[in-house]
DNA sequence: GCCAACGTTGGC
DNA sequence: GCCAACGTTGGC
């Protein structure tokens, strides 16, 4: 089992919504790292720490389950969507996701803000310079010292 | 709204 | 293959 992190605007998609809907398709991750995340390594099971970005308390809001194998993002075959790519095709989709699963809420968000305040953190991928990656893994360590400090 | 960091694009 | 220009992310 695997550990990640997932973030998300909670403007356009919260732990709320994913905890009304259940589930979720991941869709319109457009860089190539997080797509290989999601489809090399993701497996059926595997933790999510469910990560509110760009918000007045960036930080893990929730957990989540990823729910599915990788399977094509269908928006960006669709000419209306903001996730459309022309340069993908159906016989060779340029762009994958998974469906991921509500879990919980986490008693409070654990911030952005706490996390850089921990040492044994410094190292996560979340915490490194300039690292923009909206899907990324996190080690099994950090995930069982994270959900300690909830 | 600003801007640093980074990815992508496209001319050469 | 280089790299300038441009677009996006996301904290602040």
């Amino acid at each position: 089992m695997n550990f990640w992190l997932m973030k998300s605007e909670p403007d356009t998609f919260s732990i709320d919504d994913l905890k009304r809907k259940k589930r979720e398709a991941w869709d319109g991750v457009r860089n190539y790292q997080a797509r290989n995340f999601m489809r090399d390594g993701m497996r059926v099971g595997d933790g999510v720490f469910f990560y509110h970005s760009n918000c007045a308390e960036p930080g893990i809001a929730g957990l989540a389950e990823v729910a599915s194998d990788a399977y094509p993002d269908p928006s960006q075959f669709d000419p209306k969507s903001k996730y459309f790519d022309p340069g993908s095709s159906r016989d060779n989709p340029r762009w994958m996701l998974v469906d991921v699963k509500f879990t919980r809420k986490l008693k409070r968000t654990i911030t952005l803000d706490e996390l850089k305040n921990h040492a044994k953190l410094a190292e996560m991928a979340l915490l490194r310079k300039g690292n923009r990656l909206s899907v990324m893994p996190v080690d099994a360590k950090d995930w069982k010292y994270i959900l300690e400090l909830e």
